[in-house]
DNA sequence: GTGGTCTAGACCACA
DNA sequence: GTGGTCTAGACCACG
């Protein structure tokens, strides 16, 4: 799978690896059990440091996406991702309190914003069908 | 408008600032024309740095939500807050985009996702009826 | 509160550092609210390297013993620490079934056992009367 | 008996397999002189490499747990597991000294810890009546 | 001055 | 060859 790094913008380098590692999950272009790249090697395909990489593996791990096992290299979760729980539920809100504030402030109709919503879950979910 | 800052988050105050001074504009507690707290007083009633709060004032006049004049304060923009332009929605996209990325992986229903939007739009558009 | 770190034996420095911690939590030598010294400051008085220190922080805060503000810098978990729930009991028990199964091996009656556990709970809660 | 490996958790395979014939001994499904399979054996049933396996039984051996004979074999010691001799106490203390560190400042009763460590003391004395 | 991020390079345990 | 740990030193955001 591709991942691309941004070095203009300000979000942090394992940010974007974490999150672009999670959107794989999401268009399942990663799979259960498939092998992830060791952490050097992800490091220097992307040019970047073998801790960076690290960095965002342990949050991944931490978070239950991944498996990291010390031989054996790094898997997406055999038994797939963690459900969407009551606490996962309460932190989505609260990051999208501040995106809802600014469509309301600027009048952006409930629809157009869920339009977005369908774009981007399209996005994720083309796959579907197959 | 009463301001609450969270110190034990690891959101900067600035920002906290900026997100519940346009959470008042979209529930609007903030009215176009209304006039901000001085830097000072809004500094000294949150008990924070002066700077922290003129970070966020120049953030919010940056993005067109207020006017900052030398001699009649900080007010809110009498033409209203910007409107949704397609900057905005390619910025707002980019937020949203990783935040659905993990519902997607997380298996979280299009439909539960939209009933968590509503119960946001509800929040801030609560007085519509008024 | 005094930090000794032993490089002789193979325990990680950070872990280590956590456990010194939770110690001084549970002796009441660090007590909610309190303040630890910034990263830097630790590692120049332990004679370690900033990151070490960093890492064992992290993992407090992830663990809910402490807090972390970026400027404020790092204190006891206002709250004090978390309480000993399932899960946490769930671990505990993982921990202990390898040093209970050895000491049944060894033929170490359940009242040998049971006496060490006092002693080190005397240890730790020594300032009970207080 | 039966040997079970957990490769993903992060304790090593050799740590495993030492801690489940310890267990094993501790519950008398490994009686004193009891052969165990050969190092290539085990390796095959459990589907690990020789070197762990040949590793876990170099520390039951250096631990007084095995005997390793060139032409017998790998045995259960005949003369029992070694006793908790005041060496042993000490290791065991300062094992213990974390957990229970972590489980006063968890606020965890004596008297709940000392739940635990019946359960635990009972799973491998289940035998004793018998 | 505080923690956050990133780099570079080293040694070790495990398998 | 894999991840884990540690060091050294740098720049940045925040307040």
């Amino acid at each position: 799978m591709l991942m691309e790094i941004n070095f203009e913008i300000d979000k942090p380098i394992y940010r974007q690896l974490v999150e672009q590692i999670i959107a794989g999950i999401a268009r399942k272009d990663l799979l259960p059990g498939e092998r992830l790249p060791s952490v050097r090697n992800m490091a220097e395909d992307l040019g970047i440091n073998m801790h960076t990489v690290n960095k965002a593996y342990q949050e991944l791990r931490d978070r239950g996406f991944i498996l990291i096992h010390r031989q054996r290299g790094v898997v997406i979760h055999p038994s797939g991702a963690p459900k969407a729980d009551e606490n996962y539920i309460a932190i989505l809100k609260e990051q999208l309190h501040p995106l809802l504030a600014e469509s309301v402030a600027r009048n952006l109709s409930k629809t157009d914003f869920e339009k977005l919503v369908q774009q981007i879950y399209d996005h994720y979910e083309q796959k579907e069908g197959e």
